[in-house]
DNA sequence: CTCCTGGACTTAAAGGTTTTCGGAAACGTA
DNA sequence: TACGTTTCCGAAAACCTTTAAGTCCAGGAG
């Protein structure tokens, strides 16, 4: 361990000027000579000098640091958002404080206080679902911005994925292959993600004027019930032509039992899933063509506007970011392998 | 937004005390009549005073924050320890300042830089994969712990887990079961992962007197290659009656090639993967025995040596820590289903 | 009555930096 | 020489908290 840190005032002491001449060279400002910047820089580099943050936030009130606080356990989903959104802060000279509340209030609002009194310039919020959450607390004294899972208060800021036109995307997506009977297997009703993507589906039939093939089959997020759905669905709806699933687990689970069953995917079955969740969507044979919701692209987006936001721009609001369809070999047009 | 945040010379005004007393009375030291703190605690909670932590930081030159470094973005295996620090620390009153390297170099130097500069009371790095990785920096002023990726300076902290030891348990598993024609299938030769885990099966079947069932089959860490070192392995080695996975990816590639080629898992043959990898060893049929790296354990206890070391007990070396076998179905003795 | 003790509180310094303002030197002009 | 201007630099305040040292007073001992 180097033995103490130096300061301002060992690099002004030794470059033989006051220690406010010190700070205004180092900071290039004007109102320094070139020889005089030079022999202070020169003393900062030999004492490998690093200005406090803390003095100077004091001084400041400005600590460019932000607090991201995570509901769940840093999820499947939190993950990319919260790598976005440090990719977005890193790039300028941000810090990012990580708290986990794992899901328990109590807990929130404690690591919000321990944020506050750490002075950060603003707060990210990132849900475990997209399901709205109650707001983080009235009156902060910093900014806020919600990630993935938006607040239940409007006049909050708050970034989500377009789950509702992402499904559409992906319908008409079946329906350009010429797909014509096409089934939806989904996650529980409970969430929000269910009940969007359906929706999705829904007003994309509804524009091409055709019924759904079957009922939706609601269920749990997993390859194992994709599987069981799949049995159901090619029981009761034979002539099904397309499905589209909620996840991609659930799209793994479903062209595994469909190739079990001599189903051939795509050609007998066009099948469309959700995440692109890499390690099942181009592991699964044929990888699968799926809704990526460009999470990443999603937090650079929340980071950024909490940047607008501390500088005094919000833009209140639920805003719905773009996803995209990454088209694979589980929705090649029949008759093309 | 507040209008402004209380400070304690609020709190003692509005009191009608020195500031002195009331930081006194806030921190719960002697010398304060009981009715002068009542007095400075309702004053403090009437304007939900929050200390500043930078300039109480400034003082004591403690931070109570550590920089969590990851070189990777994040991957697969940095999560659970960043979950486990964070947990660790959390349970007191500490912060962590996440930091993503991005594998490079330069950039990580500069994080380095900007922690230092934020005056962080120690340093986590945590690796991309458990092949040793340069040491951070020499001579900085503060502790640093590595975790799941170690430094290549033996005289740094860190901790990985017990790859070698992994295994042998999990082939001494596969023993036990009455397996006795072991063929072992892995990922890239480069990755220490491999090497070591290919050590481990060697010194338990050296143990048992048994040799190995065909050569180690090195590939990517994917499904894809599991499925085709399947393929490989059955027409080469028809008699092999268990298979040793480097990871679960691979494991479910191989389960489910077997399935196809008629092999019951485990009847005819067992397999053991490696990660627990949920989304995967769970999913497959049957489910996966695999080995558990207790990624957040090692996460937690990395933490906790990490507070030793800023309270001048560090505990240089390489620390291996143990794993677990998960044992599921797909390793269940023969005749047993 | 004086002196001492100890409790309760206040003053002031310290921690490292930025910033405002004033001062001094150098130089040009009348 | 006197004066104004420009250029460069330094003193000191401010940010907020903690803490060592000091003040003041009441009460007990001698």
């Amino acid at each position: 361990m180097a033995s103490k840190r130096a300061t301002i005032s060992d690099v002004a002491s030794l470059a033989g000027v006051s220690i406010a001449t010190a700070s205004k060279a180092l900071n290039g400002r004007q109102d320094v000579r070139a020889a005089t910047r030079e022999r202070v820089l020169a003393a900062a580099a030999e004492l490998s000098f690093q200005p406090n943050a803390l003095a100077r936030g004091l001084i400041s009130g400005q600590t460019r640091t932000v607090g991201l606080l995570t509901s769940d356990s840093v999820g499947r989903f939190g993950i990319p958002v919260l790598l976005g959104a440090e990719d977005a802060f890193g790039a300028g000279e941000m810090a990012v404080l990580l708290c986990d509340a794992r899901g328990d209030a109590i807990r929130e609002q404690h690591h919000v206080r321990a944020l506050l009194s750490r002075r950060v310039d603003g707060l990210i919020v990132v849900g475990e679902s997209t399901s709205p959450r109650p707001s983080v607390s009235k009156d902060l004294p910093v900014p806020v911005v919600y990630a993935y899972g938006p607040s239940d208060d409007p006049s909050d800021v708050s970034f989500v994925p377009d789950d509702v036109g992402a499904a559409a995307m992906a319908v008409n997506h079946l329906l350009a292959m010429g797909r014509r009977r096409i089934a939806h297997i989904t996650g529980p009703t409970h969430y929000k993600a269910s009940r969007d993507r359906e929706e999705g589906l829904r007003q994309a039939l509804a524009q091409a004027g055709l019924p759904q093939s079957g009922q939706t089959l609601s269920g749990p997020w997993s390859q194992r019930w994709g599987r069981h759905a799949a049995e159901m669905l090619l029981m009761a709806e034979p002539e099904v032509d397309a499905v589209f699933c909620g996840s991609d687990q659930i799209a793994a689970g479903f062209v595994e039992t469909a190739r079990e069953r001599g189903r051939r995917v795509p050609e007998d079955i066009a099948v469309v899933g959700y995440d692109n969740w890499e390690v099942l969507s181009t592991e699964t044979r044929p990888a699968l063509t799926t809704v990526d919701m460009n999470l990443e692209q999603l937090g650079r987006t929340a980071a950024q506007h909490l940047f607008a936001a501390i500088d005094g721009k919000a833009t209140p609001g639920v805003h719905k970011m773009p996803c995209q369809l990454v088209i694979r070999d589980s929705t090649s047009p029949p008759g093309v392998s």
